[in-house]
DNA sequence: TTTGCTGCAAATAGTTTGCAGAGAC
DNA sequence: GTCTCTGCAAACTATTTGCAGCAAA
Protein backbone atom coordinates (compact mmCIF):
# COMPACT_ATOMS: atom_id res chain seq x y z
CA UNK A 1 0.00 0.00 0.00
CA UNK A 2 1.15 3.26 -1.10
CA UNK A 3 1.47 6.20 1.50
CA UNK A 4 -1.70 8.48 1.77
CA UNK A 5 0.06 11.62 2.13
CA UNK A 6 1.91 11.14 -0.59
CA UNK A 7 -1.01 10.17 -2.80
CA UNK A 8 -2.78 12.88 -1.72
CA UNK A 9 0.11 15.63 -2.70
CA UNK A 10 0.55 14.08 -5.99
CA UNK A 11 -3.26 14.18 -6.85
CA UNK A 12 -3.34 17.49 -5.97
CA UNK A 13 -0.41 18.60 -7.39
CA UNK A 14 -2.01 17.37 -10.55
CA UNK A 15 -5.39 19.37 -10.41
CA UNK A 16 -3.29 22.47 -9.80
CA UNK A 17 -0.98 21.73 -12.90
CA UNK A 18 -4.02 21.00 -15.19
CA UNK A 19 -5.81 24.22 -13.98
CA UNK A 20 -8.28 23.35 -11.86
CA UNK A 21 -9.02 25.28 -8.76
CA UNK A 22 -8.54 23.53 -5.24
CA UNK A 23 -11.40 23.95 -3.39
CA UNK A 24 -12.21 22.48 0.34
CA UNK A 25 -14.70 20.16 -0.96
CA UNK A 26 -12.11 19.00 -3.52
CA UNK A 27 -9.51 18.45 -0.45
CA UNK A 28 -11.63 17.12 1.51
CA UNK A 29 -12.53 14.21 -1.26
CA UNK A 30 -9.58 13.84 -2.49
CA UNK A 31 -8.16 13.04 1.00
CA UNK A 32 -10.34 10.05 1.08
CA UNK A 33 -9.67 8.85 -2.33
CA UNK A 34 -5.99 9.14 -1.29
CA UNK A 35 -6.32 6.89 1.95
CA UNK A 36 -9.03 4.58 0.13
CA UNK A 37 -9.59 2.75 3.50
CA UNK A 38 -12.00 0.31 2.88
CA UNK A 39 -12.16 1.16 -1.10
CA UNK A 40 -15.02 3.79 -0.39
CA UNK A 41 -18.17 4.42 -2.74
CA UNK A 42 -19.48 7.52 -3.85
CA UNK A 43 -22.05 7.14 -0.98
CA UNK A 44 -19.39 6.73 1.85
CA UNK A 45 -17.47 9.69 0.84
CA UNK A 46 -20.59 11.69 0.92
CA UNK A 47 -21.31 10.17 4.05
CA UNK A 48 -18.28 10.61 5.75
CA UNK A 49 -18.41 14.74 4.95
CA UNK A 50 -21.88 15.50 5.58
CA UNK A 51 -20.66 16.25 9.37
CA UNK A 52 -18.09 18.91 8.29
CA UNK A 53 -19.66 20.28 5.10
CA UNK A 54 -23.42 20.31 5.70
CA UNK A 55 -24.33 21.49 2.58
CA UNK A 56 -21.91 19.03 0.62
CA UNK A 57 -23.43 17.88 -2.87
CA UNK A 58 -23.66 14.01 -3.80
CA UNK A 59 -22.97 15.50 -7.34
CA UNK A 60 -19.93 17.36 -6.40
CA UNK A 61 -18.70 13.84 -4.96
CA UNK A 62 -19.83 12.34 -8.54
CA UNK A 63 -17.67 15.74 -10.60
CA UNK A 64 -14.81 15.40 -7.94
CA UNK A 65 -14.24 11.64 -8.91
CA UNK A 66 -14.81 11.97 -11.95
CA UNK A 67 -12.08 14.22 -12.14
CA UNK A 68 -9.43 12.50 -10.57
CA UNK A 69 -10.64 9.62 -12.82
CA UNK A 70 -9.78 12.09 -15.76
CA UNK A 71 -6.00 12.42 -14.43
CA UNK A 72 -5.59 8.50 -13.97
CA UNK A 73 -5.09 8.91 -10.51
CA UNK A 74 -8.38 6.62 -9.01
CA UNK A 75 -9.00 2.90 -9.85
CA UNK A 76 -12.81 2.79 -10.38
CA UNK A 77 -14.39 -0.45 -9.54
CA UNK A 78 -17.76 -0.34 -11.05
CA UNK A 79 -20.55 -3.34 -10.26
CA UNK A 80 -23.15 -4.17 -12.25
CA UNK A 81 -25.61 -4.08 -9.57
CA UNK A 82 -24.76 0.06 -9.36
CA UNK A 83 -22.69 -0.30 -6.25
CA UNK A 84 -19.16 1.38 -7.03
CA UNK A 85 -16.06 1.34 -4.95
CA UNK A 86 -12.58 3.65 -5.81
CA UNK A 87 -9.07 3.23 -4.87
CA UNK A 88 -6.74 6.35 -5.59
CA UNK A 89 -4.05 4.68 -2.99
CA UNK A 90 -3.31 2.20 -5.91
CA UNK A 91 -5.18 3.66 -8.98
CA UNK A 92 -4.32 0.59 -11.30
CA UNK A 93 -5.61 -2.45 -12.16
CA UNK A 94 -5.04 -5.27 -9.52
CA UNK A 95 -7.13 -7.87 -8.81
CA UNK A 96 -9.80 -7.75 -5.19
CA UNK A 97 -11.27 -9.95 -3.30
CA UNK A 98 -14.83 -8.81 -1.79
CA UNK A 99 -17.27 -10.43 0.69
CA UNK A 100 -20.74 -10.76 -0.29
CA UNK A 101 -22.06 -10.63 3.29
CA UNK A 102 -20.14 -7.27 4.37
CA UNK A 103 -18.71 -6.12 1.38
CA UNK A 104 -15.23 -5.85 2.44
CA UNK A 105 -12.98 -5.76 -0.40
CA UNK A 106 -9.07 -6.82 0.10
CA UNK A 107 -6.08 -6.60 -2.25
CA UNK A 108 -4.37 -9.99 -2.47
CA UNK A 109 -1.18 -10.43 -3.59
CA UNK A 110 -1.03 -12.61 -6.47
CA UNK A 111 1.53 -13.80 -8.94
CA UNK A 112 1.05 -15.28 -12.52
CA UNK A 113 -1.47 -12.57 -13.84
CA UNK A 114 1.24 -11.21 -15.78
CA UNK A 115 1.77 -14.47 -17.71
CA UNK A 116 -1.79 -14.86 -17.61
CA UNK A 117 -2.18 -11.99 -19.86
CA UNK A 118 0.65 -12.42 -22.36
CA UNK A 119 -0.77 -15.86 -23.12
CA UNK A 120 -3.78 -14.37 -23.76
CA UNK A 121 -2.54 -11.73 -26.05
CA UNK A 122 -0.92 -14.62 -27.97
CA UNK A 123 -3.73 -16.91 -28.19
CA UNK A 124 -6.24 -14.09 -29.45
CA UNK A 125 -4.59 -11.66 -31.76
CA UNK A 126 -5.84 -9.13 -29.20
CA UNK A 127 -3.90 -5.94 -27.62
CA UNK A 128 -4.42 -6.33 -24.26
CA UNK A 129 -4.99 -2.53 -23.06
CA UNK A 130 -6.38 -3.32 -19.41
CA UNK A 131 -8.19 -5.99 -17.27
CA UNK A 132 -10.26 -6.69 -14.20
CA UNK A 133 -10.21 -9.60 -11.88
CA UNK A 134 -12.38 -10.16 -8.98
CA UNK A 135 -12.81 -12.86 -6.41
CA UNK A 136 -16.08 -13.02 -4.71
CA UNK A 137 -16.73 -14.84 -1.25
CA UNK A 138 -17.30 -15.06 2.25
CA UNK A 139 -14.78 -13.09 4.57
CA UNK A 140 -13.56 -14.88 7.62
CA UNK A 141 -15.07 -12.41 9.59
CA UNK A 142 -18.51 -13.76 8.01
CA UNK A 143 -18.12 -17.20 8.43
CA UNK A 144 -19.13 -17.31 11.56
CA UNK B 1 -17.80 -24.49 -27.15
CA UNK B 2 -21.43 -26.27 -25.92
CA UNK B 3 -23.68 -27.67 -28.24
CA UNK B 4 -26.55 -25.01 -28.71
CA UNK B 5 -29.59 -27.34 -29.52
CA UNK B 6 -28.36 -29.44 -26.30
CA UNK B 7 -28.07 -26.56 -24.28
CA UNK B 8 -31.83 -25.66 -25.47
CA UNK B 9 -32.82 -28.90 -25.05
CA UNK B 10 -31.99 -28.77 -21.14
CA UNK B 11 -32.89 -25.27 -20.74
CA UNK B 12 -36.28 -25.87 -21.55
CA UNK B 13 -36.66 -28.88 -19.40
CA UNK B 14 -35.36 -27.21 -16.35
CA UNK B 15 -38.22 -24.32 -16.94
CA UNK B 16 -41.07 -27.55 -17.47
CA UNK B 17 -39.75 -29.26 -14.46
CA UNK B 18 -39.67 -26.28 -12.34
CA UNK B 19 -43.35 -25.50 -13.38
CA UNK B 20 -43.15 -22.90 -16.09
CA UNK B 21 -44.89 -22.40 -19.17
CA UNK B 22 -43.68 -22.99 -22.39
CA UNK B 23 -44.54 -19.92 -24.23
CA UNK B 24 -43.83 -18.94 -27.90
CA UNK B 25 -41.84 -15.55 -26.45
CA UNK B 26 -39.91 -17.38 -24.17
CA UNK B 27 -39.00 -20.54 -26.74
CA UNK B 28 -38.01 -17.49 -28.98
CA UNK B 29 -35.32 -16.11 -25.77
CA UNK B 30 -34.11 -19.27 -24.91
CA UNK B 31 -32.99 -20.26 -28.43
CA UNK B 32 -30.86 -16.89 -28.33
CA UNK B 33 -29.42 -17.40 -25.02
CA UNK B 34 -28.24 -21.23 -25.74
CA UNK B 35 -26.51 -20.21 -28.28
CA UNK B 36 -25.20 -16.85 -27.25
CA UNK B 37 -23.17 -15.80 -30.41
CA UNK B 38 -21.36 -12.95 -29.49
CA UNK B 39 -22.78 -12.91 -25.87
CA UNK B 40 -26.17 -11.18 -26.84
CA UNK B 41 -27.21 -8.01 -24.43
CA UNK B 42 -30.86 -7.88 -23.54
CA UNK B 43 -31.44 -5.04 -26.35
CA UNK B 44 -29.72 -7.92 -28.70
CA UNK B 45 -32.07 -10.12 -27.91
CA UNK B 46 -35.05 -7.66 -28.07
CA UNK B 47 -33.71 -5.93 -31.50
CA UNK B 48 -33.40 -9.78 -32.56
CA UNK B 49 -37.10 -10.88 -31.95
CA UNK B 50 -39.19 -7.62 -32.79
CA UNK B 51 -39.62 -8.79 -36.51
CA UNK B 52 -41.30 -12.44 -35.29
CA UNK B 53 -42.92 -11.00 -32.11
CA UNK B 54 -43.91 -7.55 -32.76
CA UNK B 55 -45.84 -7.06 -29.78
CA UNK B 56 -42.86 -8.36 -27.73
CA UNK B 57 -41.76 -6.04 -24.81
CA UNK B 58 -38.23 -5.40 -23.36
CA UNK B 59 -40.09 -6.38 -19.76
CA UNK B 60 -40.58 -9.92 -21.08
CA UNK B 61 -37.03 -10.03 -22.37
CA UNK B 62 -35.47 -8.97 -19.12
CA UNK B 63 -37.86 -11.39 -16.92
CA UNK B 64 -36.95 -14.39 -19.25
CA UNK B 65 -33.56 -13.97 -19.05
CA UNK B 66 -34.15 -13.10 -14.59
CA UNK B 67 -35.84 -16.32 -15.03
CA UNK B 68 -33.32 -18.52 -16.77
CA UNK B 69 -30.56 -17.05 -14.36
CA UNK B 70 -32.59 -17.80 -10.69
CA UNK B 71 -32.39 -21.62 -12.72
CA UNK B 72 -28.85 -21.16 -12.93
CA UNK B 73 -28.51 -21.68 -16.93
CA UNK B 74 -27.27 -18.35 -17.86
CA UNK B 75 -24.05 -16.31 -16.69
CA UNK B 76 -24.57 -12.64 -16.71
CA UNK B 77 -21.84 -10.11 -17.53
CA UNK B 78 -23.00 -7.18 -16.23
CA UNK B 79 -20.76 -3.86 -16.99
CA UNK B 80 -20.41 -0.87 -14.82
CA UNK B 81 -21.37 1.32 -17.60
CA UNK B 82 -24.97 -0.32 -17.67
CA UNK B 83 -24.61 -2.58 -20.58
CA UNK B 84 -24.76 -6.69 -19.78
CA UNK B 85 -23.95 -9.68 -22.29
CA UNK B 86 -25.31 -13.55 -21.66
CA UNK B 87 -24.61 -16.30 -21.75
CA UNK B 88 -26.18 -19.62 -21.17
CA UNK B 89 -24.04 -21.39 -23.31
CA UNK B 90 -21.67 -21.99 -20.52
CA UNK B 91 -23.38 -20.65 -17.88
CA UNK B 92 -20.19 -21.16 -15.16
CA UNK B 93 -17.56 -18.47 -14.23
CA UNK B 94 -14.87 -17.89 -17.52
CA UNK B 95 -12.84 -14.90 -18.62
CA UNK B 96 -13.81 -13.19 -21.43
CA UNK B 97 -11.63 -10.62 -23.77
CA UNK B 98 -13.27 -7.56 -24.51
CA UNK B 99 -12.79 -5.47 -27.87
CA UNK B 100 -12.83 -1.84 -26.31
CA UNK B 101 -14.27 -0.46 -30.09
CA UNK B 102 -16.31 -3.07 -31.24
CA UNK B 103 -17.80 -4.67 -28.51
CA UNK B 104 -16.50 -7.83 -29.49
CA UNK B 105 -16.65 -10.73 -26.39
CA UNK B 106 -14.29 -14.01 -27.01
CA UNK B 107 -13.61 -17.09 -24.61
CA UNK B 108 -9.93 -17.63 -24.39
CA UNK B 109 -8.71 -20.98 -23.66
CA UNK B 110 -6.83 -20.18 -19.69
CA UNK B 111 -4.60 -22.45 -17.72
CA UNK B 112 -3.56 -21.49 -13.82
CA UNK B 113 -7.01 -19.68 -12.64
CA UNK B 114 -8.02 -22.51 -10.11
CA UNK B 115 -4.48 -22.45 -8.99
CA UNK B 116 -4.97 -18.64 -8.55
CA UNK B 117 -8.24 -19.02 -6.79
CA UNK B 118 -6.95 -21.75 -4.11
CA UNK B 119 -4.01 -19.29 -3.61
CA UNK B 120 -5.96 -16.62 -2.48
CA UNK B 121 -8.17 -18.35 -0.39
CA UNK B 122 -5.64 -19.66 1.46
CA UNK B 123 -3.73 -15.97 1.37
CA UNK B 124 -7.08 -14.29 2.90
CA UNK B 125 -9.06 -16.70 4.85
CA UNK B 126 -12.07 -15.95 2.14
CA UNK B 127 -14.15 -19.21 1.27
CA UNK B 128 -14.63 -17.86 -2.83
CA UNK B 129 -17.71 -18.68 -4.13
CA UNK B 130 -17.15 -16.82 -7.53
CA UNK B 131 -14.99 -15.01 -9.42
CA UNK B 132 -15.02 -12.59 -12.59
CA UNK B 133 -12.10 -12.01 -15.12
CA UNK B 134 -11.87 -10.00 -18.12
CA UNK B 135 -9.33 -8.52 -20.40
CA UNK B 136 -10.39 -5.72 -22.07
CA UNK B 137 -7.77 -4.89 -25.17
CA UNK B 138 -8.63 -3.92 -28.90
CA UNK B 139 -8.98 -7.27 -31.48
CA UNK B 140 -7.09 -8.15 -34.82
CA UNK B 141 -9.87 -6.57 -36.55
CA UNK B 142 -10.13 -3.14 -34.89
CA UNK B 143 -6.20 -2.55 -35.05
CA UNK B 144 -6.39 -2.20 -38.60
C1' DT C 1 -60.85 -23.78 -15.87
C1' DT C 2 -57.00 -22.33 -13.53
C1' DT C 3 -52.85 -20.19 -13.06
C1' DG C 4 -49.14 -17.93 -14.69
C1' DC C 5 -47.47 -14.94 -18.61
C1' DT C 6 -47.35 -10.86 -21.58
C1' DG C 7 -47.50 -6.09 -22.90
C1' DC C 8 -48.08 -1.65 -21.68
C1' DA C 9 -47.12 2.18 -18.92
C1' DA C 10 -45.60 3.99 -14.77
C1' DA C 11 -42.21 3.68 -11.06
C1' DT C 12 -37.55 3.25 -9.52
C1' DA C 13 -32.67 4.44 -8.43
C1' DG C 14 -28.00 5.77 -9.40
C1' DT C 15 -25.83 9.15 -11.98
C1' DT C 16 -25.52 13.33 -14.81
C1' DT C 17 -26.64 17.98 -16.19
C1' DG C 18 -28.40 23.10 -16.40
C1' DC C 19 -28.35 27.02 -14.07
C1' DA C 20 -27.59 30.83 -10.79
C1' DG C 21 -24.95 32.28 -7.03
C1' DA C 22 -20.46 31.63 -4.48
C1' DG C 23 -15.67 31.37 -4.15
C1' DA C 24 -10.63 30.43 -5.76
C1' DC C 25 -7.03 32.80 -7.76
C1' DG D 1 -12.53 40.90 -11.53
C1' DT D 2 -12.69 36.63 -13.99
C1' DC D 3 -13.83 32.18 -14.55
C1' DT D 4 -14.56 27.87 -12.52
C1' DC D 5 -16.95 25.33 -8.92
C1' DT D 6 -20.84 24.18 -5.97
C1' DG D 7 -25.50 23.05 -4.65
C1' DC D 8 -29.96 22.36 -5.91
C1' DA D 9 -33.35 20.36 -8.61
C1' DA D 10 -34.61 18.44 -12.79
C1' DA D 11 -33.31 15.16 -16.40
C1' DC D 12 -31.79 10.81 -17.84
C1' DT D 13 -31.64 5.77 -18.68
C1' DA D 14 -31.55 0.84 -17.81
C1' DT D 15 -34.27 -2.05 -15.28
C1' DT D 16 -38.30 -3.37 -12.52
C1' DT D 17 -43.11 -3.55 -11.24
C1' DG D 18 -48.51 -3.19 -11.16
C1' DC D 19 -52.23 -4.40 -13.53
C1' DA D 20 -55.65 -6.11 -16.86
C1' DG D 21 -56.27 -9.16 -20.46
C1' DC D 22 -54.55 -13.46 -22.63
C1' DA D 23 -52.89 -18.06 -23.25
C1' DA D 24 -50.62 -22.56 -21.70
C1' DA D 25 -51.69 -26.67 -19.51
Amino acid sequence: MADPQERFDIILKKLKESGHKITPQRIAIVKILADSQGHPSVENIYEHLKNDFPTMSLATVYRTVLLVKSLGEVLELGFPDGSNRYDANRPYPHPHVICVKCGKVIDPDISGLKDMQKEIAEETGFEILTHRLDFFGICSDCKN
